[in-house]
DNA sequence: TCCATTAGTATCAAAAACGATACTACCCCA
DNA sequence: TGGGGTAGTATCGTTTTTGATACTAATGGA
């Protein structure tokens, strides 16, 4: 099994000595960018999907890409990646439980977003 | 009073068609980025700050960086900007509503992070 | 007179992000 | 024989982001 826990060098942050809830630097490092967050929703949401099907929802992304995206990704612990021997080849994408974990904070943004945006509301 | 409501022009997202909490694209593009998440978070946690204050915090932004992204934070209604005339100039930073609403988003951030980082849990 | 202070702006350079295109391998199928 | 389908890689170019540096205005104080 791979070790799905944050192990990040550096500890201290800007705002190391005051109240705030959490290191933003290094959570911006492992879910920031134009991409991740948008992919993370998806394999958490929609569940496991195949590379290309991910491409297809993302709309604008280029196949490289989404490569490298999902390979950082994987290097950090929230996606893994399941290739089956078959022809044509066949790549399967999921999300860890490190990034299930992640769910709360797509309901908190979906939230404000619902309180916030009247049109859609 | 300044209108403190999102306004999106482009309501669907490539997303539309299923049931995921949000559109993130839009989301990505107000919040994004390497600094407006540690910004906001000092704002909404430490409250109103003045530019320089802010900029000590920031650890690594630089003058020209950290205005710009206060402008666009401004111009999105996440921040007001109030100055003051005097000399030498003071101009103060706080956190809209709209932004203050965004607690919750950092709440669950930092729950996330409390319970998969275990030397800070 | 000259320096310090604060919050900038303007300009240029560097780095990172992002995108387009072309290429591979594999097997099936017509 | 030659195309389709999948999941890539490799390369190059562009665009965006970020950083470094120098400059401004205004006033008080040494």
């Amino acid at each position: 099994m791979t070790e799905n826990r944050i192990s990040s060098p550096i500890p201290a942050t800007a705002a190391g000595m005051c109240q705030l809830p959490c290191p933003m630097p290094d959570i911006v490092t492992l879910i920031g960018g134009k991409w991740k967050l948008i992919i993370l929703q998806i394999l958490i949401f929609n569940g496991t999907q195949r590379f290309g099907e991910l491409k297809r929802q993302l709309d604008g992304v280029t196949q490289t890409m989404l490569t490298n995206q999902l390979r950082a990704l994987e290097r950090d612990g929230l996606v893994t990646r399941q290739i089956y021997a078959e022809v044509p080849p066949r790549v399967e994408y999921s999300a860890t439980p490190l990034a299930q974990d992640l769910e709360s904070v797509f309901y908190a943004m979906r939230d404000w977003w619902k309180r916030n945006q009247p049109p859609f509301g």
